[in-house]
RNA sequence: GCGCCUGUAGCUCAGUGGAUAGAGCACUGGCCUCCGGAGCCAGGGGCCACAGGUUCAAAUCCUGUCAGGCGCGCCA
């Protein structure tokens, strides 16, 4: 698959090398510690550089240097692929690639596409991706899109790393909450209906559970004011239900995030999966009896105290929800369930990983993302949030005003479990100080390029025929090695669960490349006179405007390649975020 | 009190044990007869919270201290 097809050729070559060393008994070392291999701090040094030689100098007792040495002197190939190879202070091997082997990687991204970034490392491994799944007793607000947009660009690394990946979101539609919802309905709907009635303590109290009532009250008018007590309330928490799973729903897809599958709480209950998984667990002894509560024997599990699933009053608790929730998700074979849960939830995460190790998988089998919260800045004033009046920003407001792109970029542009900014006026702007726009502009660009290019009679060439090797400026090679270096970010990022790895990766490409642009020419001069350029079509040199070099059609074909790898990466970055790559801006 | 997370440039943050610690913003000063200036260049700025330890090598690992955030319900 597509690899970095340098790295992989340096780590053959490396591999080979301690090999050699080691059979021709250089080297005594079994097995060789993990092969290091990153750029060197200063590009002068080098492409690549590898600190093998000094994890081998304590148990080989011998100094660093010697041992890179030998490296060195048993490397295969070296002619062929390095143009340089040296060993320096404590024990570095730096390593220069021959241009040719650079060059190749332009090939290697025309040729995967799409599919370039993507690898095999996980392939085989099932996994499910839980996130979001917010109660449905509201919109969902900011803090659900950073959520929406973590758990969505988690979910594509894994997929990107070959894994099989599912996007789930729990309905959280049974117990307390829901009965919540149903009663603050059922409150709205009689004051609209003119009885006077208190509303209920802890009750929701937006807005919009007003808008529900009102909507209730259009289609069944004022019949449920007759109704049996039970039956009015059962009826407006099932209608408020479905208004408000709905209005998520097409909330998430105007945010472009699609799940899977949406599963019930309820399911779990009316299919008696809860009341089977505390059987299970109570064989095992881990599910007790005490003080007339039943209680799940966490602590057997580094959790720090055992933790009750049913109350004294015979309710479960959510925790019971959960455990056969999980104990459904890894019956389902999952090799990894990750979960994307509000940075506040934290101490839920040994219970959960005990609940894992309960059922008798690993606790790794269960891999929580935590996501801070979002601060909603306007013109760099913050913008107050507070959830309990229920006067808080909507993912909708949010998106009408920025749009889905921006707002997915600007909450992967952190690690997810640090707090972000998001300057809602910075997200509008269009300007370099908007990252959203400097990186999507940077792949418009090259539209704009290629469109102007055709316009003026020169084709976009094909990179068959197209000499490669004209590419020889330092901002070149620079670029390329950009390139050279995103499938191995993308299988970090997706080891590590963390997409704003590629948020900054863009980053960096973007910048390179406005650079790059500014500084080289790439069409010639246009010419008010049209039949120039179909003469520079065949032969024509014309100087570069910034710099001295001379532009041949040649080299105009180079560069445009070049571009057009660049844009390439920077689209299939994008896609994993979940962002979209305009030809236009 | 206990637990988890975080202390890196004025601000917001990258940095999966390696060389002289990086980026964006802000600030200062430059650059438009030219493929989209919706852009580019240069400059100043750092006891990586502090103190010990492990290591050939620590912003990174361990211990302690200090500061901030969050969590410690038979709530969800």
């Amino acid at each position: 698959m597509a690899q970095d097809i340098v790295r992989e050729t340096v780590l053959g070559i490396l591999q080979a090398a301690l090999h050699q060393a080691r059979s021709k008994g250089l080297l005594k070392a079994d097995p060789f510690p993990a092969l290091t291999l990153d750029p060197p701090k200063r590009p002068e040094w080098g492409d690549l550089a590898t600190t093998v030689a000094m994890g081998l100098a304590s148990a080989e007792r011998r100094p660093p240097h010697e041992i890179a040495e030998l490296i060195v002197r048993n490397m295969p190939d070296k002619e062929t692929v390095f143009e340089r190879v040296e060993v320096a202070r404590p024990g570095y091997v730096n390593m220069t690639v021959r241009r040719e082997l650079w060059l190749k990687v332009l090939r290697e991204v025309e040729a995967q596409g799409a599919a370039y970034g993507r690898s095999e490392a996980a392939t085989g491994r099932r996994v499910l991706v839980e996130y979001v799944s917010a109660n449905p007793t509201g919109p969902l607000h900011v803090g659900h899109g950073r959520n929406a947009a973590v758990g969505q660009a988690v979910a594509r690394l894994l997929s990107a790393v070959g894994a099989e990946a599912v996007n789930e979101y729990y309905v959280n539609d049974a117990g307390r909450q829901m009965q919540l919802l149903g009663d603050s309905v059922w409150a709205h709907y009689q004051r609209l209906h003119g009885r006077a009635v208190d509303f209920p303590e802890d009750g929701y109290q937006g807005e919009y559970l007003k808008q529900v009532a009102t909507r209730l009250g259009e289609e069944s008018g004022a019949r449920l004011l007759e109704a049996p007590p039970g039956e009015a309330v059962r009826r407006c928490r099932e209608f408020a239900y479905r208004e408000l799973l709905d209005d998520i729903k097409s909330d998430l897809k105007a945010f472009r995030v699609d799940m899977d599958v949406w599963f019930s709480e309820r399911s779990l209950i009316s299919t008696g999966s809860v009341e089977q998984a505390l059987a299970d667990l109570r064989e095992r002894k881990l599910v007790f009896e005490e003080d007339d509560a039943l209680w799940f024997r966490s602590s057997q599990y580094g959790d720090e105290k055992d933790r009750v699933v049913r109350k004294r009053d015979g309710e479960y608790t959510y925790l019971a929800s959960d455990i056969a929730y999980h104990r459904d998700k890894l019956s389902r074979g999952y090799d990894l369930l990750v979960d994307v849960w509000g940075a506040d939830h934290h101490g839920y995460i040994p219970r959960m990983h005990a609940v894992v190790q309960a059922f008798g998988h690993p606790k790794e089998r269960l891999r929580v993302v935590l996501v801070q919260m979002v601060n909603l800045l306007r013109g760099g004033r913050k913008v107050e949030m507070s959830k309990r009046s229920g006067e808080f920003v909507t993912l909708r407001e949010v998106i009408g005003e920025v749009g889905a792109d921006a707002a997915k970029f600007f909450f992967l542009m952190r690690r997810s479990d640090t707090p972000v900014d998001f300057d809602l006026d910075l997200a509008k702007q269009q300007s370099a100080e908007n990252p959203v726009y400097y990186v999507q502009y940077a792949h418009a660009r090259v539209s704009s390029l290629c469109r102007r290019a055709e316009e003026r009679g020169i084709t976009v060439p094909v990179i068959a025929g197209t000499d490669l090797t004209l590419l020889g400026q330092p901002d070149e090679l620079a670029l390329i090695k950009k390139v050279s270096a995103y499938p191995s970010v993308v299988q970090g990022s997706g080891a590590a669960l963390e997409p704003h790895r590629i948020t900054f990766y863009l980053q960096e490409l973007a910048a390179l490349l406005h650079t790059y642009y500014y500084k080289h020419r790439i069409l010639p001069v246009a010419d008010p006179d049209a039949a120039r350029d179909q003469e520079f079509a065949k032969e024509a040199e014309v100087p570069s405007a910034r710099s001295s070099e001379v532009l041949t059609p040649a080299l105009t074909a180079a560069r445009l390649i070049l571009m057009r790898q660049i844009q390439q990466v920077i689209r299939n970055g994008l896609d994993l975020l979940g962002i979209g790559a305009p030809e236009r801006m």
